[in-house]
DNA sequence: TCCGGCTGTAATAGAGGCTGTTACAGCAGG
DNA sequence: CCTGCTGTAACAGCCTCTATTACAGCCGGA
């Protein structure tokens, strides 16, 4: 298993929401998404979950239910997409508190609290440039 | 378990090894590396092994043996820490390839792999700016 | 009002990664 | 040669992630 594939699902599934309502669809069931992504539809549904939960996605229950956007796809931003699906800091700390004895056990989280603090908005800030709307259009170009 | 937490083993080792050789250490042990991030000495030398074939610490063997910094604590930026320890891409692909009849299915992976690229770049630009030798600093502003 | 299709979620299994631990061969200074 | 440390294999335990089955809940439409 390499790292988790939670947010090239999330934006696989909003990017085919997205194309599939240009079409003129109203609606996509979780076993059309799974169709595409080519995957279990409990896995799009939990994922659609955590879209849903963030506001990107509204659902239609009943008869002829299914999914759609709840907002423009180019003011959905992949930031949005991260901090609906993604828990866990980039970095993890020890597991178990360094020694408190030694002056670099001591002081060496919250330095390294900084650090990766900055790099976490610098990757954050680079994916709050790009919308759905934007891998739609590049996601196109190779077809 | 939280993200792992290789990044952090790493850094706090080489800002211990760069703390000791101010004190006047020529080396030090993988025991005495892991009292300070108090964790098995196992763990330490394997984080060491990762260092060391990015050469960022030297080994002594024999009797007197132990481990230092291979180059000024300035020069060694986190990013390379980075590069020494982490393997895997930020962010994963699809575990089973999508459907490529759907033009979603087809072209997302590219555009997708463009994204998490500048994503990455953003990350490793950040990683870049900070030293062993600042964190070193901003370790011990708090003891 | 009931039917049928889809949602939402629990339970479970399998694969794989990471930490932690033991064990042991290899190396080299004294 | 002895001794202490390295380097690495092997293994266990825990956890996460994906995948799958199962089923109760919801609601539009017949």
């Amino acid at each position: 298993m390499a790292a988790n594939s939670r947010l090239t699902i999330a934006v696989h599934i909003l990017t085919w929401l997205s194309l599939a309502h240009r079409r003129g669809a109203e609606v996509l069931t979780s076993d059309q998404v799974a169709a595409s992504v080519n995957t279990n539809p409990v896995i799009i549904r939990r994922s659609l979950g955590d879209l849903r939960r963030a506001g990107l996605v509204a659902v239609r229950h009943g008869a002829g239910a299914g999914w759609c956007l709840a907002r423009a796809p180019e003011e959905i931003m992949l930031l949005d997409v991260y901090d609906a699906v993604e828990r866990e800091p980039l970095f993890g700390m020890h597991h178990t508190e360094p020694n408190l004895e030694c002056p670099v056990g001591k002081g060496i989280r919250p330095a390294l609290g900084d650090v990766y603090g900055r790099a976490e908005l610098a990757l954050r800030a680079e994916l709050g440039r790009t919308s759905i709307a934007d891998v739609l259009r590049e996601t196109l170009l190779v077809s």
